[in-house]
RNA sequence: GGGUCGGUGGCGGAAUGGCAGACGCAGCGGACUUAAAAUCCGCCGGGUUAACACCUGUGUGGGUUCGAAUCCCACCCGACCUACCA
C-alpha cells in the first residue's frame, strides 16, 4: 500500500481505468432521457510541432472542470476535442524534413494527444476529429458545395496579398502592415482570380445577431468594429462637359453643400476617361505608384498626396463645378471608391484641402474656432446650406438624403466595412474544392456520389508561381474529369484555407462517424448550441465570424436548428513567462541568468539583460513544457495550479514557485485522510458517526456554495482552489487534536468537490475511502441555505465611517440589539467621549455605523 | 486618432457599496531534528509608539454617500484590438 501521496503511481492508473470503463463516454440517443445537456468545447489547437507548454491547458483544464462538474451533477456532457489539422506550418515543416505533410501532422497529433492525455482531461476520445482526415473534409467539401450552389461561392479578379515567401495568397485578416500576421513575411498587391465567399451578404445578421450572445463585450464590439456598418448615402456627380457620372458614399450627406473637391480612388475606372490632356502624365505617374506601392508604404506616409485630374464634377446641391483629383486616400475597396471633399468638416479632407489650396468652407455651425483652423467634425447646426440652414446635423441628414430620392440624385444606402473572404489558397495542404471547370469556361460542383475530392499524391508541392499551384502537378487521371453527364473538364487546383475545417467542426462533434451526412438531424437538434466555447481572443474576427457565417448559411439551408453555434463564450487569458534578452538582441534561457542588485545578468558572463514578459515560444528560450511540470509535480496539481494563478480571463505570468503551493495543498489533503505508517483510512475518520452537528459541517456547506459557484461563474475558479485550502486548513487543525473524529461523510463530500480540480488524487481517496464507483461519477455535493451561515459573526462597529471595534453576535441578532450592543460597547464610549450621537445606521448582519 | 479591458503588499491575486490585502508564493522568527528536508506554530502595506493604541493606505485629483478599491467626472499609466472605411 502506498503511504505518501505520489501522483507518479495513481494518474496513470486511473488514466487507463476511465479510458477502459468509458467512463467519459458521451451519451447516446438512448440514453439522452430527460437529463439536461451541455455542450461544452475547447477550440480546438493547431497540433504544431513545437508540442504543447503551460500556456495551452489554462482554458483546458476550465472546460474540464465545468464538463466534470456537470456530469457529477447529472447533466448529458459534450466534451469533446480534436485537431485543426491542415494548414501551411505542417507543408513547410514536410518540405524541411523532406516528409509528407500527413505523416508531420500525425506525428504531431500523436504528441499533442498524449500530453492531453496525461492532463487527465475528460474528454471524449472516441469522438476525436481530424480536419484533414478524408472522411472529415469530404463534409467540408460538401458544406462548400452549398454555398457555392447558393450563389455565396464566386470567383473574381481582385487585388489579393500575396506573399512571395509563401507562394500562395492570404485573407485581409491574416495581413497586417504589409506581413503575413504568422511569419511576418511580406506581402504584395497583385490582380488575381480567386474563389471568393459573399460574408456581406450576412453582415447585417452578423452584426444583429451579436446583441443576444454571452459573449464578451470586447469581442462582440471587435466583431461589431470589424463589421463596421455605416449608415449614409450614396450621391451621384456628373462631370462637368461630359456625360460621364460618378457616385460616392457619406455618412454626412447634410454637408454636401461643403464639398469643395470629389476624389477617385487611383485605381477608379474612371480616372483615365476623365483626365485631361494636360493632366494624364502626372495623372498616370501617380496612379501607377500607387497600384504599386503596398499597403505598408500607403498607410505609413504621413503626409496626404494627390493629383488634380483636370476634370470638374458638378456638385448637385450648389450646381457649381468643383475639382475632381485622384488621391490613395480614398481606398478603391470601400464605398463607391470615391468621395466628396468636405474640408471644413472632415479631417482627412481638410488636411488634403489645406495641403493642395482646395477651398475650405463653413456648412456646420458650432465649433470653437473657424474651419479654417480645423475641420469641425462634430454635430451642429446647417449653415450655407439653403434648404438646411437651420437644422440640427441629424434632420439636416434626413433631409437632405430625402432630397436626394425627390430629385433623383442619389439614395439611403448602408455600408459595410466587412469584405467578401478571400477564400482560396494556392497551397498543398489544404481541401480540394469540389469544383470542375468545363471547356466552355463556366464551374460546375463536383456530384455529391464523387466526394470527398481526395487530394492528389504529388512528388514536389512546393509553391513555384502565382499561377501555378501545387495541385496543378498533379497527373491527368486527376486533374481531367468527365462528368456522369458526359461533359468533360479539368479540376479546381486551388485549395481552401486554414478556416474552412474550423468553421463547422463543433457540428461534427455531435454525430463524428457519420458516413451518410455531416451529422444526424436529431444529435445536432439534442446538443446544439454549444453551450461554453472557450478559447483565446486571436480568433475573435477570423475564426469566429468565418464560423458563424457558415452556422448561419446552413440555418438558412435548413440544417441547424439554431441561429448562432455559440450561446457562451469565454476568451482565457494568455500565460506568458519572462524571457530575458540581451542588448543584441539575443535571448538567453533563465536557467543562464541570474538577478544581481536588482537586475539580471548572465550567470557565466555578467553581461547585463534584459527582462521582459512575453507570449513563451522556442525562439524567446522562455517555454516552460508541459510533460517535464507532470512528469515533476504529477498532473493534478499542474491542473490546479493552471487555476490557482488567477482568473481564467486574466493573462498572467507562469512563476514556478507558486505550483509548490498547490502541491503541499494537495499532499495535505492525502494526509488527512490517509494514515502515513498503513496507507489505510486515517483512524480518526469515522463512518459510522453522522456529520450533522459536528464542528466541521458549516465550513462543509460554505465550501461546497462557494466551490460551486465559483466554477459556474468559469472566470474565477482561483477562488474555488482558495476555498478547499480553507476548509483543509480548518479540517486539519481540527484533527490536530488526536482525539478528534471527523465524520466520514464530510470527507466524502470534499473529496467529490475536489474530483473536478484533482480528479486522479480524488479517485485515489474515494476508492481507499471504501467506494466502489468512479467519484467522477459520483453526485456533486449539495448545500443547505441553513448552514452555510456562521452560528455566531463578526459585525463591526463605525464611528462617522471608521472601524473602532468588531463585536461577535448571533446570526440573525435584530437591528435594535445591535444597535444597543453597539452603543453600549466600551470603545464606543471612550470614543464618543460624551457628544450626542445623532443617527445609527444599522446594516442587519453586516455592521453598525454611528453618526455623531 | 478610435474602441475595449485593466492599475490593490516584495510577487500571483481576494474583496464589485459595509472589517482592504482572503488563499498561496517569497521573506523573517520559533518548535521538532545531531543536521537538513518535510511538517507544525507565530509575524509579514506604510508611519508614530516601550506598549495599548492612533494615523495613513487600493494610479492621480475631484464628486456622490452615514460609508467608496467598488458608483460618477476629469486626468495619468499599461495591455489588447483597430486604424486614411468617407
Amino acid at each position: 500500500m502506498i503511504q505518501i501521496y505520489e501522483p507518479q503511481n495513481i494518474e496513470a492508473k486511473w488514466q487507463k481505468v476511465w479510458t477502459e470503463t468509458g467512463a467519459f463516454r458521451t451519451p447516446t440517443a438512448n440514453e439522452w432521457h430527460d437529463r439536461p445537456k451541455y455542450y461544452v468545447l475547447d477550440m480546438f489547437p493547431y497540433p504544431s510541432g513545437e508540442g504543447l507548454h503551460v500556456g495551452h491547458p489554462k482554458g483546458y483544464t476550465a472546460t474540464d472542470i465545468i464538463a466534470r462538474m456537470r456530469r457529477m451533477q447529472g447533466y448529458n456532457v459534450l466534451h469533446p476535442m480534436g485537431w485543426d489539422a491542415f494548414g501551411l506550418p505542417a507543408e513547410r515543416a514536410a518540405d524541411r524534413y523532406n516528409m509528407h505533410p500527413a505523416a508531420i501532422t500525425k506525428r504531431n497529433i500523436d504528441t499533442f494527444r498524449r500530453s492531453l492525455q496525461r492532463m487527465g482531461f475528460s474528454y471524449d476520445w472516441a469522438r476525436e476529429i481530424n480536419t484533414s482526415a478524408p472522411d472529415y473534409y469530404q463534409w467540408t467539401q460538401w458544406i462548400f458545395k452549398k454555398l457555392f450552389k447558393k450563389g455565396l461561392a464566386y470567383m473574381a479578379d481582385v487585388p489579393v496579398n500575396w506573399c512571395p515567401a509563401l507562394g500562395t495568397v492570404l485573407s485581409n485578416e491574416e495581413v497586417q502592415d504589409g506581413k503575413y500576421v504568422e511569419t511576418g513575411d511580406p506581402v504584395e498587391r497583385r490582380l488575381m482570380r480567386q474563389w471568393m465567399l459573399k460574408i456581406t451578404a450576412y453582415a447585417d445578421r452578423l452584426l444583429s445577431d451579436l446583441d443576444e450572445l454571452d459573449w464578451p463585450e470586447s469581442l462582440k464590439e471587435m466583431q461589431r468594429n470589424w463589421i463596421g456598418k455605416s449608415v449614409g448615402a450614396t450621391i451621384r456627380f456628373h462631370i462637368q462637359n461630359s456625360e460621364a457620372r460618378f457616385e460616392v458614399f457619406t455618412t454626412r450627406p447634410d454637408t454636401l453643400f461643403g464639398a469643395t473637391y470629389c476624389v477617385l480612388a487611383p485605381e477608379h475606372p474612371l480616372v483615365k476617361q476623365i483626365t485631361t490632356p494636360a493632366q494624364q502624365a502626372a495623372v498616370e505617374a501617380y496612379v501607377q505608384q500607387s497600384i504599386n506601392r503596398s499597403d505598408l508604404d500607403r498607410t505609413a506616409q504621413q503626409e496626404k498626396t494627390g493629383v488634380f485630374t483636370g476634370a470638374y464634377a458638378i456638385n448637385p446641391a450648389t450646381e457649381q463645378p468643383i475639382p475632381i483629383w485622384v488621391a490613395d486616400y480614398v481606398l478603391v475597396s470601400y464605398g463607391e471608391g470615391a468621395i466628396m471633399g468636405v474640408p471644413g468638416h472632415d479631417e482627412r479632407d481638410y488636411e488634403f484641402a489645406q495641403k493642395f489650396g482646395l477651398p475650405i468652407i463653413t456648412v456646420v455651425d458650432g465649433g470653437q474656432s473657424s474651419v479654417a483652423e480645423a475641420a469641425y467634425t462634430d454635430e451642429g447646426m446647417a449653415v450655407n446650406s439653403a434648404f438646411l440652414n437651420g437644422l440640427h446635423t441629424v434632420e439636416a441628414k434626413e433631409r437632405m438624403t430625402q432630397w436626394l430620392e425627390e430629385t433623383g440624385k442619389g439614395r439611403q444606402q448602408i455600408q459595410y466595412r466587412l469584405r467578401d473572404w478571400l477564400f482560396s489558397r494556392q497551397r498543398y495542404w489544404g481541401e480540394p474544392f469540389p469544383i470542375v471547370h468545363l471547356e466552355d469556361g463556366s464551374t460546375v460542383a463536383v456530384p455529391d456520389a464523387e466526394l470527398p475530392v481526395l487530394l492528389p499524391d504529388i512528388d514536389d508541392r512546393t509553391p513555384q508561381s502565382f499561377d501555378k499551384p501545387p495541385l496543378s502537378r498533379a497527373d491527368a487521371e486527376w486533374l481531367m474529369v468527365t462528368l456522369p453527364d458526359g461533359r468533360v473538364g479539368l479540376r479546381e487546383t486551388n485549395t481552401m484555407p486554414q478556416w474552412a475545417g474550423s468553421c463547422w467542426y463543433y457540428l461534427r462533434f455531435v454525430d463524428p462517424h457519420n458516413t451518410q451526412a455531416p451529422w444526424g438531424a436529431a444529435e445536432e437538434a439534442y446538443w446544439m448550441p454549444v453551450d461554453l466555447y472557450v478559447g483565446g481572443a486571436e480568433h475573435a474576427v477570423l475564426h469566429l465570424l468565418y464560423a458563424r457565417f457558415w452556422h448561419k448559411v446552413l440555418y438558412d439551408c435548413g440544417l441547424v436548428t439554431t441561429k448562432e453555434p455559440f450561446q457562451q463564450l469565454f476568451n482565457q487569458g494568455m500565460i506568458g513567462a519572462y524571457s530575458y534578452r540581451n542588448r543584441a538582441g539575443k535571448y538567453f534561457h533563465r536557467d543562464n541568468v541570474i538577478a544581481q542588485d536588482d537586475a539580471w545578468v548572465v550567470r557565466a558572463t555578467g553581461e547585463p539583460v534584459a527582462t521582459q514578459l512575453e507570449k513563451m515560444s522556442k525562439s524567446k528560450l522562455n517555454v516552460y513544457n508541459l510533460d517535464d511540470i507532470i512528469a515533476e509535480y504529477g498532473a493534478d496539481s499542474l491542473r490546479l495550479y493552471e487555476l490557482f494563478i488567477g482568473p481564467i480571463s486574466a493573462s498572467t505570468p507562469w512563476n514556478m514557485d507558486g505550483i509548490d503551493g498547490v502541491q503541499r495543498f494537495l499532499h495535505k489533503v492525502w494526509r488527512l485522510i490517509i494514515d502515513a505508517d498503513t496507507g489505510a483510512v486515517n483512524s480518526q475518520i469515522n463512518a459510522g458517526l453522522s456529520m450533522q452537528g459536528t464542528e466541521l459541517e458549516r465550513p462543509l456547506h460554505k465550501t461546497i456554495k462557494g466551490v460551486t459557484e465559483s466554477i459556474e461563474s468559469i472566470d474565477k475558479m482561483n477562488t474555488a482552489v482558495s476555498r478547499m485550502m480553507e476548509f483543509i486548513n480548518t479540517a486539519s487543525q481540527y484533527a490536530a487534536d488526536a482525539n478528534a473524529q471527523i465524520p466520514s461523510g464530510i470527507i466524502k463530500a470534499f473529496v467529490r468537490l475536489l474530483a473536478p480540480f484533482a480528479p486522479h488524487l480524488a479517485e485515489e481517496l474515494w476508492a481507499r475511502l471504501g467506494e466502489q464507483q468512479l467519484v467522477s461519477l459520483a453526485a456533486w455535493p449539495q448545500y443547505d441555505e441553513e448552514l452555510v451561515q456562521d452560528e455566531m459573526i463578526q459585525v463591526p462597529i463605525q464611528i462617522n465611517g471608521r472601524l473602532r471595534d468588531v463585536m461577535t453576535v448571533a446570526a440573525g441578532t435584530d437591528n435594535k440589539t445591535l444597535e444597543s450592543l453597539a452603543l453600549s460597547n466600551q470603545k464606543v464610549v471612550r470614543h464618543l467621549n460624551g457628544d450626542a450621537v445623532k443617527r445609527v445606521i444599522v446594516v442587519p448582519g453586516k455592521l453598525v455605523n454611528i453618526i455623531h
